[in-house]
DNA sequence: GTTGACCCTATAGGAACTTTAGGGTGTGCA
DNA sequence: TGCACACCCTAAAGTTCCTATAGGGTCAAC
Protein backbone atom coordinates (compact mmCIF):
# COMPACT_ATOMS: atom_id res chain seq x y z
CA UNK A 1 0.00 0.00 0.00
CA UNK A 2 1.59 3.60 -0.40
CA UNK A 3 1.41 6.49 1.97
CA UNK A 4 -1.54 7.74 1.62
CA UNK A 5 -3.57 4.67 2.79
CA UNK A 6 -1.00 4.25 5.46
CA UNK A 7 -1.44 7.32 6.73
CA UNK A 8 -5.58 6.82 6.93
CA UNK A 9 -5.72 3.67 8.20
CA UNK A 10 -3.25 4.20 11.51
CA UNK A 11 -5.49 7.76 11.55
CA UNK A 12 -2.23 10.54 10.90
CA UNK A 13 -1.47 12.42 7.93
CA UNK A 14 1.04 11.52 5.36
CA UNK A 15 3.46 13.80 6.47
CA UNK A 16 3.26 12.13 10.27
CA UNK A 17 4.36 9.26 8.25
CA UNK A 18 7.54 10.53 6.58
CA UNK A 19 8.64 12.69 9.67
CA UNK A 20 8.31 8.86 11.75
CA UNK A 21 10.63 7.18 9.12
CA UNK A 22 13.24 10.37 9.63
CA UNK A 23 12.79 9.82 13.48
CA UNK A 24 13.89 6.12 12.76
CA UNK A 25 10.53 5.17 14.23
CA UNK A 26 9.32 3.31 11.33
CA UNK A 27 11.53 1.52 9.24
CA UNK A 28 11.81 2.49 5.75
CA UNK A 29 10.02 0.79 3.12
CA UNK A 30 10.73 -0.07 -0.13
CA UNK A 31 9.89 1.88 -3.27
CA UNK A 32 8.39 1.55 -6.29
CA UNK A 33 9.18 2.62 -9.66
CA UNK A 34 8.10 5.41 -9.56
CA UNK A 35 9.95 6.04 -5.86
CA UNK A 36 6.82 6.02 -4.22
CA UNK A 37 6.57 4.28 -0.84
CA UNK A 38 5.54 0.63 -0.65
CA UNK A 39 4.05 -0.56 3.01
CA UNK A 40 2.95 -3.70 4.07
CA UNK A 41 1.25 -5.38 6.83
CA UNK A 42 4.17 -4.99 9.48
CA UNK A 43 3.76 -1.62 8.83
CA UNK A 44 0.23 -1.04 9.21
CA UNK A 45 1.18 -2.79 12.82
CA UNK A 46 4.59 -0.95 13.90
CA UNK A 47 2.45 2.56 12.92
CA UNK A 48 -0.86 1.83 14.68
CA UNK A 49 1.55 1.04 17.68
CA UNK A 50 2.95 4.47 17.81
CA UNK A 51 -0.18 5.73 16.98
CA UNK A 52 -1.51 4.37 20.22
CA UNK A 53 1.96 5.36 22.46
CA UNK A 54 1.63 8.93 20.94
CA UNK A 55 -2.03 8.94 22.09
CA UNK A 56 -1.16 8.01 25.51
CA UNK A 57 1.53 10.97 25.44
CA UNK A 58 4.77 8.84 25.67
CA UNK A 59 7.56 10.98 23.70
CA UNK A 60 9.14 9.78 21.07
CA UNK A 61 11.88 8.67 23.28
CA UNK A 62 9.87 6.93 25.05
CA UNK A 63 8.41 4.93 22.12
CA UNK A 64 11.94 4.41 20.71
CA UNK A 65 12.75 2.63 23.92
CA UNK A 66 9.86 0.52 23.94
CA UNK A 67 10.45 -0.99 20.54
CA UNK A 68 13.91 -1.42 21.12
CA UNK A 69 12.58 -3.51 24.01
CA UNK A 70 10.46 -5.34 22.04
CA UNK A 71 13.10 -6.26 19.34
CA UNK A 72 15.22 -7.74 21.44
CA UNK A 73 12.14 -10.57 22.03
CA UNK A 74 14.58 -12.63 24.62
CA UNK A 75 14.37 -10.40 27.53
CA UNK A 76 11.59 -10.25 29.32
CA UNK A 77 9.25 -7.16 29.92
CA UNK A 78 10.27 -5.95 32.69
CA UNK A 79 11.63 -2.67 31.00
CA UNK A 80 8.48 -2.11 29.53
CA UNK A 81 6.43 -1.94 32.84
CA UNK A 82 9.00 0.21 34.47
CA UNK A 83 8.39 2.70 31.46
CA UNK A 84 4.77 2.81 31.79
CA UNK A 85 5.48 2.80 35.32
CA UNK A 86 7.58 6.04 34.99
CA UNK A 87 5.29 7.47 32.22
CA UNK A 88 1.91 7.04 35.16
CA UNK A 89 4.29 9.00 36.95
CA UNK A 90 4.86 11.78 34.78
CA UNK A 91 0.84 12.01 34.22
CA UNK A 92 0.42 12.34 38.05
CA UNK A 93 3.43 15.08 38.52
CA UNK A 94 1.60 17.21 35.15
CA UNK A 95 -1.63 16.69 37.05
CA UNK A 96 -0.71 17.66 40.49
CA UNK A 97 0.73 20.77 38.85
CA UNK A 98 -2.60 21.82 36.50
CA UNK A 99 -4.37 21.32 40.38
CA UNK A 100 -2.67 23.95 41.83
CA UNK A 101 -2.72 26.21 39.00
CA UNK A 102 -6.03 26.09 38.65
CA UNK A 103 -6.58 26.95 42.61
CA UNK A 104 -4.46 29.65 42.03
CA UNK A 105 -6.68 30.89 38.68
CA UNK A 106 -9.52 30.55 40.16
CA UNK A 107 -8.62 32.44 43.71
CA UNK A 108 -7.28 35.33 41.13
CA UNK A 109 -11.01 35.23 39.09
CA UNK A 110 -12.47 35.77 42.45
CA UNK A 111 -10.73 39.01 42.94
CA UNK A 112 -13.02 40.97 39.96
CA UNK A 113 -16.73 39.80 39.56
CA UNK A 114 -17.98 42.54 37.42
CA UNK A 115 -16.79 44.89 34.99
CA UNK A 116 -14.58 47.50 37.04
CA UNK A 117 -12.64 50.12 35.46
CA UNK A 118 -9.06 48.89 34.71
CA UNK A 119 -7.61 50.42 38.02
CA UNK A 120 -10.18 49.19 40.02
CA UNK A 121 -10.24 45.50 38.49
CA UNK A 122 -8.29 42.78 41.32
CA UNK A 123 -7.63 40.54 38.42
CA UNK A 124 -4.85 42.91 36.84
CA UNK A 125 -3.89 44.17 40.23
CA UNK A 126 -3.33 40.73 41.63
CA UNK A 127 -1.04 39.35 38.44
CA UNK A 128 0.86 43.11 39.11
CA UNK A 129 1.51 42.10 42.77
CA UNK A 130 1.68 38.42 42.83
CA UNK A 131 5.20 37.34 44.13
CA UNK A 132 6.05 33.99 42.43
CA UNK A 133 9.96 32.86 43.50
CA UNK A 134 11.79 31.41 40.65
CA UNK A 135 10.25 29.43 37.77
CA UNK A 136 10.73 25.94 38.32
CA UNK A 137 11.86 23.26 36.16
CA UNK A 138 9.89 21.26 33.98
CA UNK A 139 9.30 18.14 35.93
CA UNK A 140 7.54 16.21 32.87
CA UNK A 141 7.62 16.45 29.14
CA UNK A 142 3.54 16.85 29.30
CA UNK A 143 3.25 20.42 28.83
CA UNK B 1 19.00 49.13 36.23
CA UNK B 2 21.08 47.26 33.61
CA UNK B 3 19.63 43.77 32.54
CA UNK B 4 21.31 41.78 34.68
CA UNK B 5 19.72 43.44 37.71
CA UNK B 6 16.58 43.86 36.19
CA UNK B 7 16.51 39.93 35.85
CA UNK B 8 17.00 39.23 39.21
CA UNK B 9 14.39 41.17 40.79
CA UNK B 10 11.68 39.77 38.22
CA UNK B 11 13.44 36.02 38.77
CA UNK B 12 14.11 34.90 35.35
CA UNK B 13 17.17 35.29 33.04
CA UNK B 14 18.84 38.04 31.02
CA UNK B 15 17.90 36.05 28.05
CA UNK B 16 14.52 35.77 28.75
CA UNK B 17 14.14 39.43 29.19
CA UNK B 18 16.19 40.08 25.90
CA UNK B 19 13.23 37.41 24.29
CA UNK B 20 10.68 39.65 25.97
CA UNK B 21 11.80 42.81 23.87
CA UNK B 22 12.45 41.04 20.92
CA UNK B 23 8.62 39.46 20.81
CA UNK B 24 7.30 42.47 21.95
CA UNK B 25 5.87 42.10 25.17
CA UNK B 26 8.45 44.70 27.23
CA UNK B 27 9.25 47.85 25.31
CA UNK B 28 12.90 48.58 24.36
CA UNK B 29 14.39 50.74 27.14
CA UNK B 30 17.09 53.76 26.37
CA UNK B 31 20.37 53.04 26.21
CA UNK B 32 23.98 54.06 28.31
CA UNK B 33 26.67 55.45 26.18
CA UNK B 34 27.85 51.50 25.66
CA UNK B 35 24.95 50.56 24.42
CA UNK B 36 23.78 48.34 27.16
CA UNK B 37 20.22 48.57 27.89
CA UNK B 38 18.59 51.04 31.23
CA UNK B 39 15.78 50.09 32.73
CA UNK B 40 14.03 52.04 35.16
CA UNK B 41 10.92 51.33 37.67
CA UNK B 42 8.05 50.62 34.90
CA UNK B 43 10.10 47.33 33.36
CA UNK B 44 10.05 46.22 36.57
CA UNK B 45 6.39 46.10 37.05
CA UNK B 46 6.00 45.59 33.46
CA UNK B 47 8.48 42.28 33.92
CA UNK B 48 6.30 40.97 37.12
CA UNK B 49 3.65 41.29 35.35
CA UNK B 50 4.35 39.03 32.64
CA UNK B 51 6.74 36.86 34.68
CA UNK B 52 3.61 36.52 36.75
CA UNK B 53 1.14 35.91 33.92
CA UNK B 54 3.73 32.94 32.78
CA UNK B 55 3.90 31.41 35.82
CA UNK B 56 -0.01 30.92 35.65
CA UNK B 57 0.98 29.30 32.41
CA UNK B 58 -0.85 31.94 29.90
CA UNK B 59 0.45 32.32 26.25
CA UNK B 60 2.83 35.17 24.92
CA UNK B 61 -0.25 35.55 22.90
CA UNK B 62 -2.66 35.77 25.76
CA UNK B 63 -0.40 38.21 27.49
CA UNK B 64 0.31 40.32 24.89
CA UNK B 65 -3.70 40.59 24.86
CA UNK B 66 -4.14 41.82 28.32
CA UNK B 67 -1.24 43.93 28.31
CA UNK B 68 -3.43 45.51 25.08
CA UNK B 69 -6.36 45.73 27.31
CA UNK B 70 -4.52 47.27 30.40
CA UNK B 71 -2.84 49.95 28.03
CA UNK B 72 -6.49 51.38 26.52
CA UNK B 73 -7.57 52.59 29.94
CA UNK B 74 -10.76 54.37 28.90
CA UNK B 75 -12.16 50.76 28.62
CA UNK B 76 -13.74 48.53 31.73
CA UNK B 77 -11.73 45.26 32.90
CA UNK B 78 -14.62 42.64 30.73
CA UNK B 79 -11.87 41.87 28.58
CA UNK B 80 -9.79 41.26 31.06
CA UNK B 81 -12.36 38.91 33.10
CA UNK B 82 -13.34 37.32 30.13
CA UNK B 83 -9.50 36.22 29.06
CA UNK B 84 -9.08 34.68 32.35
CA UNK B 85 -12.51 32.73 32.34
CA UNK B 86 -10.84 31.04 28.84
CA UNK B 87 -8.01 30.42 30.46
CA UNK B 88 -9.67 28.97 33.32
CA UNK B 89 -11.30 26.90 30.80
CA UNK B 90 -7.86 25.36 29.09
CA UNK B 91 -6.67 24.24 32.38
CA UNK B 92 -10.43 22.40 33.17
CA UNK B 93 -10.09 20.94 29.29
CA UNK B 94 -6.13 19.67 29.76
CA UNK B 95 -7.22 18.39 33.29
CA UNK B 96 -9.71 16.29 31.86
CA UNK B 97 -7.44 14.97 29.28
CA UNK B 98 -5.42 13.94 31.76
CA UNK B 99 -7.64 12.28 33.59
CA UNK B 100 -8.66 10.43 30.83
CA UNK B 101 -5.03 9.28 29.85
CA UNK B 102 -4.77 8.26 33.52
CA UNK B 103 -7.34 6.01 33.48
CA UNK B 104 -6.41 4.84 30.08
CA UNK B 105 -2.61 4.15 31.09
CA UNK B 106 -3.57 2.79 34.73
CA UNK B 107 -6.08 0.00 32.89
CA UNK B 108 -2.90 -0.68 30.17
CA UNK B 109 -0.20 -1.40 33.71
CA UNK B 110 -2.98 -4.17 35.24
CA UNK B 111 -2.20 -6.19 32.00
CA UNK B 112 1.18 -7.25 33.23
CA UNK B 113 1.83 -7.68 36.54
CA UNK B 114 5.04 -9.87 36.74
CA UNK B 115 7.81 -9.94 34.44
CA UNK B 116 6.34 -11.94 31.23
CA UNK B 117 7.89 -12.71 28.32
CA UNK B 118 7.84 -9.99 25.37
CA UNK B 119 4.67 -12.25 23.91
CA UNK B 120 2.74 -12.79 26.82
CA UNK B 121 2.87 -9.13 28.20
CA UNK B 122 -0.14 -7.58 28.41
CA UNK B 123 0.92 -4.39 28.18
CA UNK B 124 1.92 -4.91 24.72
CA UNK B 125 -0.54 -6.57 23.67
CA UNK B 126 -2.89 -3.73 24.79
CA UNK B 127 -0.24 -0.80 22.81
CA UNK B 128 -0.81 -3.07 19.71
CA UNK B 129 -4.16 -3.55 19.47
CA UNK B 130 -5.54 -0.19 21.26
CA UNK B 131 -7.92 1.55 18.69
CA UNK B 132 -7.75 5.06 18.88
CA UNK B 133 -9.84 7.65 17.02
CA UNK B 134 -7.79 10.37 14.67
CA UNK B 135 -5.79 12.57 17.37
CA UNK B 136 -7.81 15.06 18.49
CA UNK B 137 -6.76 18.35 18.05
CA UNK B 138 -5.37 20.26 20.66
CA UNK B 139 -7.81 21.50 22.73
CA UNK B 140 -5.04 24.12 24.73
CA UNK B 141 -2.03 25.13 24.56
CA UNK B 142 -1.14 23.28 27.64
CA UNK B 143 0.46 20.27 26.26
C1' DG C 1 47.96 45.58 31.74
C1' DT C 2 45.24 42.06 32.68
C1' DT C 3 41.73 39.54 35.12
C1' DG C 4 36.82 39.12 35.85
C1' DA C 5 32.08 40.32 35.82
C1' DC C 6 29.06 42.11 33.10
C1' DC C 7 27.05 43.62 28.55
C1' DC C 8 26.11 43.18 23.15
C1' DT C 9 24.32 40.69 18.58
C1' DA C 10 23.18 36.85 15.87
C1' DT C 11 22.31 32.12 15.38
C1' DA C 12 21.10 27.30 16.54
C1' DG C 13 18.72 23.90 19.24
C1' DG C 14 14.77 21.24 21.37
C1' DA C 15 9.68 18.37 20.56
C1' DA C 16 6.66 16.76 17.47
C1' DC C 17 5.05 17.87 14.15
C1' DT C 18 2.78 21.24 10.18
C1' DT C 19 3.34 24.07 6.28
C1' DT C 20 5.34 25.63 2.14
C1' DA C 21 7.84 25.52 -2.19
C1' DG C 22 8.75 23.30 -6.22
C1' DG C 23 8.39 19.54 -8.51
C1' DG C 24 7.22 14.23 -10.47
C1' DT C 25 3.60 10.17 -11.44
C1' DG C 26 -0.47 7.85 -12.94
C1' DT C 27 -5.26 7.46 -14.30
C1' DG C 28 -9.54 8.90 -16.51
C1' DC C 29 -11.78 11.49 -19.98
C1' DA C 30 -12.57 14.06 -24.29
C1' DT D 1 -3.08 12.90 -27.93
C1' DG D 2 -3.74 16.36 -24.45
C1' DC D 3 -4.84 17.62 -20.04
C1' DA D 4 -6.88 17.87 -15.56
C1' DC D 5 -6.48 16.07 -11.05
C1' DA D 6 -5.30 13.25 -7.19
C1' DC D 7 -1.55 11.54 -5.41
C1' DC D 8 3.50 11.11 -4.52
C1' DC D 9 8.55 13.10 -3.76
C1' DT D 10 12.37 16.10 -1.18
C1' DA D 11 14.09 19.86 1.41
C1' DA D 12 13.51 23.60 4.26
C1' DA D 13 11.11 26.74 7.25
C1' DG D 14 7.61 27.68 10.81
C1' DT D 15 5.33 26.71 15.41
C1' DT D 16 6.27 27.96 21.10
C1' DC D 17 9.13 29.69 24.71
C1' DC D 18 12.81 29.96 25.77
C1' DT D 19 18.15 28.19 26.47
C1' DA D 20 22.73 27.82 24.82
C1' DT D 21 26.55 29.00 22.00
C1' DA D 22 29.92 31.81 19.39
C1' DG D 23 32.38 35.79 19.11
C1' DG D 24 32.94 39.97 20.66
C1' DG D 25 32.81 44.92 23.60
C1' DT D 26 32.91 47.68 28.43
C1' DC D 27 34.31 48.81 32.90
C1' DA D 28 36.24 48.53 37.54
C1' DA D 29 39.74 46.79 40.46
C1' DC D 30 44.36 45.12 41.31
Amino acid sequence: MKIGELAQVAQCTVETVRYYEKEGLLSAPARTRANHRSYGECHVERLRFIRNCRALDMTHAEIHTLLGLMDQSAADCGGVNQLLDEHIAHVDVRMAELSQLKQQLSELRQRCQSEQTMDACGILQGLASMETGPRHERQTHLG
